[in-house]
RNA sequence: GCGCCCGUAGCUCAGUAGGAUAGAGCAUCGGUUUCCUAAACCGAAGGUCAGAGGUUCGAAUCCUCUCGGGCGUACCA
């Protein structure tokens, strides 16, 4: 099925190119700007007439004459200076929300489609592209801390998102596991080992990296403190990229105790999508790096510069209005992320095969990405075909308005922040709903918690730094987590009763082809269910979540309204199946949308 | 200095190619439980879209300037 506002666009825009006889008319249909105008309204007919220098109304009834929505639409009004508004029949809403949740049944009854591949009857896009997606990227030997949270969950959610509209979508997790601090780690972790074992007791690295945070602070005072262990610091960073084993090997055993540690954040935050198959880190990069300076010098676009190689793409200017550097090696002949997402982004274009490629990092990273956009395209790296974006976020802030800390001016560990939002998150559970079982609790509180963190950070406009409150976050009022959560428990629990009342929901709605919709309430919602694929449309079009969770929060409150204007138990005959069937496909939409698509478990109470 | 992002209700924020009378939530005030979960619903009030010009049928949205904030700006990522 295509979805509402395509096949509107379409056959406007068509019905427009015959009226001014003229191709690549844009209709520009939107939903409407206000229930009195209809469903919604074709914008473009003004924009056409002012480029034909015609009169916009007169235009516009000559578009109507062209055009038969009548399938679709009640008959067509003109109105202000040229707006086309439409108003959906109900008996086309009634056979669409029908054909929407068969479609989705059929895929249950088939078996085998797994929830996440469910379509709602929307069609996947015709011209399927291959995605890499850059997101998450943490560093080896650190705990991952908040400054991991939105790229990791915004990566996933877009992954997600593209994946279902039918995009073949390659995650690529950048992990920080190269450079010269590793010499550093790799020593201590070497020296540790030694004087374990003279005590006689089993060596295990998981013991000695047990607090990631611990081993990193402790390896670099070692440092600066302890020439001896200076001096082993930087063999082994020698010996590290020589391709020496033992140092070699020890790196690994950093690099696996870390991934644990990413893989529990991971499951904690419901991001799956990331594995060793699609981790990429900036080792994997380093035999190429010496080959991309070369090539960018042999084509002439790298220099010298104080004693560093650099590019200077055109248009970027530094402090003294200099042309601004992209460097590629410094002076010590080390290279820096700039020379590793050159080399990246090389890899993902001719070995992935990528059509676009997405960084998901945050904002301040921006003149970052552009320089090195630049010079991918001037190196002839990437042709014209191959979209590159950087989707940037803002930081997350604490109360006071500056980036979030912990007390004593350390970064807030995202492992720690989840358990708390879960303690919360159990607390309020305790207090609203405290005759569930303890294991009911546990389930109800993590879902809660983590996804209140995760729902809070994906409703925020993306751009835009946001302060970070639990209390805010874990609200049942307003566009949160739980409010979503318990709208969806609610009609969980409708079917329940449903089935206490001995109404099979099944068999009602077995043989159901069309609805009864009669209240505004009931259109109203239907109205909106057939929304589902626009919200998605709109979300990917700009990589933003929050067009998502807009849309899952009104669809929300229309249930709510719904809810409480329309029993549906107690409903005549004729009413319930229709009924039975809004709950339902309002129920599958929801969990569609918070559960495959950002992550966020429902509930089946609270 | 220059560049980028931003400035929308008391507060936190939406606003999807420039569309009609700018929307939510919180807080405030008022109402709704013999009725499928009140963790809910309904209503009221609240605005010079930072300010000033401009572009046009039409601007929160595009352009110019001013003010205010954040970030970035050569060897960290």
């Amino acid at each position: 099925m295509k979805i509402v506002l395509d096949i509107l666009e379409e056959r406007i825009s068509a019905a427009m190119a015959s009226a001014a006889g003229c191709d690549n008319c844009a209709a520009i249909v939107r939903p409407s700007t206000d229930a009195k105008f209809g469903d919604y309204q074709a914008n473009g007919v003004m924009g056409l007439a002012k480029k034909l220098k015609t009169n916009p109304r007169k235009l516009a009834e000559e578009v109507v004459k062209n055009l038969d929505l009548s399938d679709i639409c009640e008959p067509l009004e003109i109105a202000g200076p040229g707006f086309i508004n439409l108003r959906l029949k109900t008996d086309f809403l009634e056979t669409a929300v029908v054909e929407i949740y068969n479609h989705y049944v059929q895929e249950e009854y088939l078996g085998q489609v797994p929830r996440c591949l469910r379509r709602f009857g929307i069609d996947k896009v015709s011209n399927p592209k291959t995605i890499v997606v850059d997101f998450s990227s943490p560093n080896i030997a650190k705990q991952m801390h908040v400054g991991h949270l939105r790229s990791t969950i915004i990566g996933d959610c877009i992954c997600n998102i593209l994946r279902f509209l039918g995009h073949d979508v390659k995650p690529q997790n950048h992990i920080g596991d190269w450079g010269t601090q590793f010499g550093m780690l790799c020593a201590l972790l070497s020296r540790k080992r030694i004087e374990i074992g003279k005590t006689g007791e089993k060596v295990s690295n998981t013991i000695i990296l047990a607090d990631l945070e611990a081993f990193y602070r402790e390896a670099k005072q070692l440092f600066d403190t302890d020439e001896d262990f200076a001096n082993e610091a930087r063999d082994a960073v020698v010996g590290l990229h020589k391709g020496n084993q033992r140092w070699t090997e020890i790196w690994r055993q950093i690099v696996r105790e870390s991934e644990k540690h990413h893989q529990e954040v991971y499951r904690k935050l419901r991001v799956y999508c990331l594995h060793d198959s699609n981790t990429r880190g900036e080792s994997a990069y380093k035999d190429d790096l010496p080959g991309v300076v070369a090539d960018l010098k042999q084509k002439g676009l790298a220099v010298d510069s104080d004693g560093a190689v650099c590019v200077f793409p055109e248009g970027f200017k530094n402090k003294e209005g200099q042309p601004l550097p992209f460097i590629i090696q410094k002076s010590d002949g080390a290279y820096l992320y700039a020379t590793t997402d050159l080399a990246a982004l090389r890899y993902r274009v001719n070995e992935l095969k990528a059509n676009a490629i997405i960084y998901v990092t945050d904002s301040r990273q921006k003149l970052h990405f552009e320089m090195l956009f630049a010079v991918a395209k001037k190196a002839g790296w990437v042709g014209d075909d191959v979209e590159l974006s950087h989707v940037m976020f803002g930081s997350v802030l604490g109360e006071d308005g500056t980036p979030l800390k912990t007390r004593s001016g350390e970064n807030v560990k995202l492992k720690e922040l989840l358990d708390e939002a879960v303690e919360r998150a159990k607390s309020v559970v305790e207090e609203k709903n405290p005759e569930l079982s303890q294991d009911e609790k546990e389930t109800i509180a993590k879902a809660v918690g983590i996804g209140a963190v995760k729902y809070a950070d994906y409703s925020n406009n993306r751009t835009s730094d946001y302060v970070f409150s639990f209390d805010k976050m874990l609200a049942m009022d307003g566009n949160t987590a739980p409010y979503m959560q318990y709208a969806y428990a609610r009609i969980k629990s409708i079917e329940r009763k449903a089935l206490d009342k001995d109404v099979s929901i099944e068999k009602e709605l077995e043989n159901l082809q069309t609805l009864n919709l009669t209240e505004p309430a009931e259109l109203d919602l239907a109205k909106y269910l057939v929304r589902y694929g626009e919200a998605l449309q709109a979300a990917a079009a700009d990589y933003r979540p929050n067009y998502l969770t807009a849309y899952l929060y009104e669809l929300a409150q229309k249930f709510s309204a719904f809810y409480t204007n329309c029993p549906v138990l107690k409903a005549e005959p004729d009413k319930r199946p229709t009924r039975l069937l809004l709950c339902d496909l309002t129920a599958k939409t929801i969990r569609h949308g918070l559960s495959e698509l950002l992550g966020i478990e429902v509930v089946e109470q609270m």
